[in-house]
RNA sequence: GGAGGUGUGGCCGAGUGGACAAUGGCAGCAGACUGUAAAUCUGCCGGGCUUCGCCCUACGGAGGUUCGAAUCCUCCCGCCUCCA
């Protein structure tokens, strides 16, 4: 078992965790910056570490198509490319091939599509996309899995289960065993039978750890956090658990409450460049005019680089100008934020209090897609010194 | 002084008798974003109302032609270019 993962103390079914990789260690649960290009955009890796990242998630396709995992590999994997020390799961690509409708025809050997970039032709079969990923010398590489669009039906989806299934078992196959750790993924869509039997199905394939995908594609809250709810269980308790894409800090907290360990999501690098702040104090909209003298800092219990020594106003101006800087420092923002959250909710797991830290999390319930905290909220997750913190880089 | 040109909603700029409260762009006001083809996309953007519609005010100013004018005519005002 090329990945070692120690469950340090549980609090309901939520779990603190070490995930030891090669190129070290991930105390979870844990948020992964996404990095689809090999950087997370605007963020040099210096200063992601800085933020407190522990990990970073990259994406095989998009490295495959340009600059080609040839020249990864020839540069010193995905690591001496990027100059990230820290562990790197990337992607296998199974949700951007999906998402180039029109472009893609599924067979039971892989997928067919025509690249984004150049309109190439391309073939990803499950073991070829594990191959690259182990090429590029990853920390965590994903199967290649078939993210059904929604809605679909029951039937369908069992169809489409059964082929992932079958290229998980292929994936396991192709694995050479190397020092990175290969994770496999749940799908199912929104129904309950699919989903435990897919997770049932995948628990028996001996995987490093397990994902659950296909959520966040356009279905209903209640239903994201019911796929949590009814597959988390099923999945085998000693390995990570992985939820693709997530979330807004309420589904975050609801699914670590539910035992999942791992999550990536592009909300926060996306939202910072698009104005939207993750705050204590809820959702900041730095856009618009009311900040446009506002001398505070974006969220005075940060300790980023953007709180640390600017006001409100300034990146306001910043941003309704275009300057650059704008976009990376509230990339830095919200990076911290999500890495602060993810630290109060490991904090309280060892304390045993994480109801208390997630209980107004969860009155905001499946049916508030808006995550925002409302402005006096208690629930603004306390940044408590974390020890467990020091040791990750 | 003479000749020619030009004046459109916060700005730039289309429009030369009816389909015009007037294309676009910018600025402005909001919203969206969930395993990143996103420094992107969407809505609003003269005023008012009972807002899938109606009313008022508007294309430098005044007057006129016409069923009807941002568009045509007259005069006036401003600006630009060239010639003196």
């Amino acid at each position: 078992m090329p990945l070692r993962f120690d469950i340090l103390a549980n609090d309901g079914e939520a779990r603190l965790g070490r995930l030891t990789t090669p190129h070290g260690v991930v105390e979870t649960p844990a948020f992964m910056p996404v990095g689809t290009l090999g950087a997370v955009k605007g963020v040099p890796a210096a200063d992601l570490a800085a933020q407190g990242a522990s990990i970073m998630l990259s994406n095989l396709y998009h490295l495959a198509l340009r600059p080609g995992i040839d020249t990864i590999e020839r540069l010193g994997g995905l690591h001496g490319f990027n100059g990230w020390p820290g562990p790197i799961l990337t992607d296998s690509g199974g949700f951007q091939v999906f998402s180039l409708d029109g472009l893609r025809t599924v067979d039971a050997g892989g997928v067919t599509f025509r690249s984004h970039v150049d309109g190439s032709p391309m073939r990803f079969t499950p073991e070829g996309v594990v191959e690259m990923q182990e090429r590029m010398g990853v920390d965590i590489a994903m199967v290649l899995d078939e993210c059904p669009p929604w809605p679909i039906d029951e039937a369908a989806a069992t169809r489409s289960w059964e082929r992932t299934l079958d290229w998980a078992r292929r994936s396991r196959d192709q694995s050479s065993g190397g020092p990175g750790g290969l994770f496999g993924i749940v799908q199912g869509s929104v129904y309950r039978s699919v989903r435990e039997r897919a997770a049932a199905d995948l628990s028996r394939l001996g995987f490093d750890g397990h994902a659950i995908g296909g959520v966040s594609v356009g279905e209903p809250a209640p239903h994201r956090r019911a796929v949590v709810e009814w597959t988390a269980p099923v999945l085998p308790a000693e390995r990570p658990r992985y939820l693709m894409g997530v979330g807004y800090p309420a589904d975050i907290a609801h699914a670590v409450n539910h035992g999942v360990d791992l999550f990536d999501c592009v909300l926060p690098s996306r939202n910072a460049r698009h104005g939207t702040l993750f705050t204590r104090q809820g959702v900041l909209k730095i856009r618009n005019a009311q900040y446009r003298e506002d001398p505070r800092p974006v969220d005075p219990e940060c300790g980023c680089p953007l709180c640390a020594r600017h006001s409100r106003a300034f990146l306001h101006h910043l941003v309704r100008t275009g300057e650059i800087t704008a976009q990376i420092l509230a990339t830095l923002h919200n990076l911290r934020y999500y890495l602060d959250f993810m630290a109060a909710l490991r904090q309280a797991i060892r304390l045993g209090t994480l109801a208390d830290l997630t209980a107004p999390f969860a009155g905001r319930a499946a049916g508030a897609v808006h995550p925002a905290v409302p402005p006096d909220d208690p629930l603004a997750p306390p940044v408590a010194a974390d020890p467990i913190e020091q040791e990750i880089f």
